[in-house]
RNA sequence: GCGCCCGUAGCUCAAUCGGAUAGAGCAUCGGCCUUCUAAGCCGAGGGUUGCAGGUUCGAUUCCUGCCGGGCGCGCCA
C-alpha cells in the first residue's frame, strides 16, 4: 500500500467526476501541519484557475465525489481550496496488519521491472582508494539496493580505472623491484600509495625511467606479454585492496561487477570508426574531435570532445562511449545511472549527447548523472591530511571504528569483548556512511567526526539505538517477534503518528528510487526513530496495568518498527544489532 | 571570458511538481530516571531564505540583474 498513490488515484477520479478537464493533477502530499490532516490535495487550485471558477466551490464538488468512506474520518476544505484528509485509525491499523503479514512490508514491487545499470565506485587502480571514492561507492550502493528491493533488475558496473598512462611507470617500477630484490612479494605492493609515490618520483626525476614508462604504455596497449604479465600482477593486488574496502564498508560490490576500462580496449577503434562513418567526428589540430553545438557558448562556439589523440591514443570519453554502447546493446539497459562527482557534469553531458547522436543508446534509455558534491573538512576545505595529502579510505574507516569502540566502552561497559567489537564496527562504519548519505547528494558536505559520532540527533547510532530498544522489549517480554498475534489498536496519538509513519515507508522508497536521493530515506528513518522514541515514552508495554489487548497491539507496532528500521538501514548498507 | 552548481537560525542540514504560519539536530535555557537501555523524552528562545526587481491567488522553489563562494572549459582520468 502506497497511501499517497492511493489517495492520488481517488482524488484524480473525483476531479474527473467533478468536471475538471484532463491533465489536472491531484497534487496529493503529506500534510505540512497536523491540523491539516494526514494528507492534503492541492490540485483544485490550479484546476479552478484553468476553469475560471471559484476554487472553494470546485473543492466542494470534488469532495462530494470523493469515495473514502472507510478510509477518511474527516475531509475538510481549507484556505483558498486545499482538501485536507484525515485518515481513520481503523484504516491505518488494518494497513499496518497487512504490511506485517507481508515479508516485503507491502512495499511496491514494480509490475514492469526495468533493467537499471548502476555505475558506481570506479576507483583508479593505480592508487589506493581514498575518501574521494566514498560518496560514489555508498550512494550508488544504496540506490542499487533500493531499486532492487522495488523489483528492478539492477546491474552493477564497477568501471575501474585500470588502463591510464600511469600504468607505464607503475609496471616499469614493479619490474625493477622484482629483479632488484629477486622475489618481491605482494607484501610490498600492499601499500599502493607508497608504491605510486616512488614510481612518480622516479618518473619526474629520471628521464630514462620516464622514457621506458612511456614505451611500456605503448607495449602494454600493443599486447606485449611481458608488460601484460606485470600489469596483471599489479591489477590483482589493487583489486584485492578495493574488495577489502567494500567488505569493510558493507558495500554489495563484488568481483563479478567489475568491468574495467580495459574491457573496452577492442571497442575503442570501432567507436571512433563509427563516429567517422556518421561524420560526427572531424579531425582538428591532429586529433579526432566532436564539436557539439548543444554546448556552444554565447558566441556560438561549440564545445569540444576529443575521442582520439594526435598520437592515436584514446581518452576516457572514448571508453565512456564504448561503455554506453555496451550497456545499451549487451545489457539492454532501460536506465543507466552514473554516480560520479559533480565536477564531471559537462563531460558526462557531452558523452551522453554524442552517444545519442551516434545511436549508441536508444532514445528510450534514460541516462542520468547522479552527481554529488565534495567532502569538506571542518573548515570547509576539501578533506585532506594535515600535510595536504589524500586521506586513505581504509584509514578513515579504521579510525571511525576505533572512535566508536572508545565510546562503546564508555557508554556500556557491560558488553562482552565480542559484542563490543561488533558494536564498534557497526556503529563506526554506520556513522560514516550515514553522515554522508543523510546529506543532499548534490551539494558539498562537511565531514565532522564529532557530529557523526555524537550519537545524538540525525545519526546512524540514534537509529541503531532505536532498534536495540525495541529488541530489548522483546527480550524482556520473552516473546519471539515472529510469532506475535492480536490486532492493532491505535488509541494514543503517538501510536497513530507512528503507524502513519510506518506506512509511509513505501512512498519514501518510490521517491528515493525515482530521484536517486538516499537522504530522503535517511530523513524518513530518522523521523521514524523519533516517532518510535516518543511512542516508547508515552505508551507503556510491559509495565503493570497495561491491558493484554494494548500490550499485544503495541508489541505488533514494535515489530513493524523493528522490521522497517532494519530493512531501511539495510538498504543504506548499515547494520543493526540487538544491543549496544 | 564562457558554462554549471551553491547561498536558509550562531553552527550542520531539511523543506516531496510553485502551496497554508520555512522545519530538524547541535549549541543555549528550563523540566523528566526507585518503573520497558537517560546513547533517551518533553518544553522555550532563535529567520527580511545573499540583495533588488519580475511572473501569480500564492515564491526558499520559476525568470532577469547584481553581490559572494565552489567547480569545469582540446590531446590526464
Amino acid at each position: 500500500m502506497n497511501i499517497k498513490k492511493y489517495l492520488s488515484d481517488q482524488v484524480a477520479l473525483a476531479l474527473t467526476l467533478a468536471g475538471v478537464p484532463e491533465g489536472s493533477e491531484p497534487l496529493v502530499t503529506q500534510s505540512t501541519r497536523a491540523e491539516f490532516g494526514h494528507y492534503q490535495a492541492n490540485g483544485v487550485l490550479p484546476a479552478a484557475k484553468r476553469m475560471q471558477v471559484n476554487p472553494r466551490d470546485l473543492a466542494s464538488k470534488v469532495v462530494d465525489q470523493l469515495k473514502l468512506e472507510t478510509v477518511a474520518e474527516k475531509i475538510e476544505i481549507a484556505g483558498p481550496g486545499f482538501i485536507n484528509i484525515h485518515l481513520t485509525s481503523d484504516w491505518l491499523a488494518r494497513n499496518c496488519e497487512a504490511a506485517l503479514a507481508d515479508d516485503h512490508l507491502n512495499a511496491n514491487r514494480n509490475a514492469e521491472p526495468e533493467i537499471v545499470v548502476a555505475d558506481y565506485s570506479a576507483p583508479n587502480l593505480a592508487k589506493e582508494m581514498h575518501v574521494g571514492h566514498l560518496r560514489s561507492t555508498i550512494i550508488g550502493d544504496a540506490i542499487a539496493r533500493v531499486l532492487e528491493f522495488q523489483g528492478d533488475h539492477v546491474i552493477r558496473q564497477n568501471h575501474m580505472g585500470d588502463w591510464g598512462t600511469q600504468f607505464g611507470m607503475l609496471i616499469a617500477h614493479l619490474e625493477d623491484r622484482l629483479t632488484a630484490e629477486n622475489s618481491l612479494t605482494e607484501v610490498e605492493l600492499e601499500d599502493l600509495e607508497a608504491f605510486y609515490r616512488e614510481a612518480k618520483i622516479r618518473f619526474d626525476e629520471d628521464a630514462g625511467f620516464a622514457d621506458r614508462s612511456r614505451a611500456y604504455v605503448v607495449k602494454l596497449q600493443g599486447g606485449d606479454a611481458h608488460c601484460n604479465a606485470l600489469w596483471q600482477k599489479f591489477i590483482d593486488v589493487s583489486v584485492a585492496h578495493s574488495e577489502a574496502i567494500y567488505r569493510k564498508l558493507n558495500v554489495s560490490l563484488t568481483h563479478q561487477h567489475i568491468r574495467p576500462e580495459s574491457a573496452y580496449n577492442d571497442d575503442l577503434p570501432k567507436v571512433v570508426a563509427e563516429l567517422k562513418r556518421q561524420l560526427i567526428v572531424v579531425q582538428d589540430q591532429g586529433a579526432q574531435v566532436v564539436f557539439l553545438e548543444e554546448f556552444a557558448d554565447k558566441d556560438g562556439k561549440p564545445s569540444v570532445v576529443i575521442v582520439q589523440k594526435t598520437d592515436g591514443g584514446y581518452l576516457y570519453a572514448t571508453s565512456d562511449l564504448a561503455a554506453l554502447k555496451y550497456r545499451n546493446d549487451e545489457l539492454q539497459a532501460d536506465r543507466i545511472l552514473y554516480f560520479v562527482d559533480a565536477r564531471q557534469s559537462l563531460h558526462l553531458q557531452q558523452v551522453f549527447t554524442v552517444a545519442r547522436k551516434a545511436g549508441f543508446v536508444s532514445d528510450s534509455v534514460s541516462l542520468e548523472h547522479c552527481a554529488f558534491g565534495t567532502m569538506m573538512d571542518a573548515d570547509g576545505k576539501p578533506f585532506k591530511t594535515r600535510v595536504g595529502g589524500t586521506v586513505k579510505l581504509a584509514e578513515l574507516l579504521d579510525e571511525a571504528v576505533e572512535r566508536a569502540r572508545r565510546l562503546v566502552e564508555q557508554k556500556n561497559p557491560e558488553l562482552t569483548a565480542v559484542e563490543r567489537d561488533e558494536v564498534a564496527r557497526k556503529v563506526g562504519i554506520g556513522a560514516v556512511k550515514y553522515a554522508d548519505l543523510s546529506k543532499n547528494r548534490t551539494s558539498d558536505y562537511m565531514f565532522n567526526w564529532n557530529t557523526m559520532l555524537s550519537f545524538e540527533g540525525n545519526t546512524a547510532p540514534y537509529l541503531q539505538y532505536a532498534y536495540t530498544r525495541v529488541q530489548s522489549i522483546f527480550r524482556k517480554a520473552g516473546v519471539d517477534p515472529q510469532n506475535l498475534s492480536g490486532e492493532l489498536h491505535l488509541s494514543e496519538s503517538s501510536e497513530r503518528a507512528l503507524a502513519l509513519k510506518l506506512l509511509q515507508f513505501n512512498e519514501t522508497l518510490d521517491l528515493v528510487a525515482r530521484e536517486c536521493l538516499p537522504h530522503l530515506l535517511c530523513t524518513y528513518l530518522y523521523e521514524l526513530a523519533s516517532d518510535t522514541m516518543s511512542f516508547y515514552e508515552a505508551c507503556p508495554i510491559l509495565k503493570d496495568g497495561v491491558d493484554p489487548v494494548s500490550k499485544a497491539s503495541r508489541l505488533l507496532l514494535c515489530q513493524f518498527v523493528a522490521r522497517t528500521l532494519k530493512e531501511g538501514l539495510d538498504l543504506l548498507g548499515i547494520e543493526v544489532m540487538d544491543r549496544m
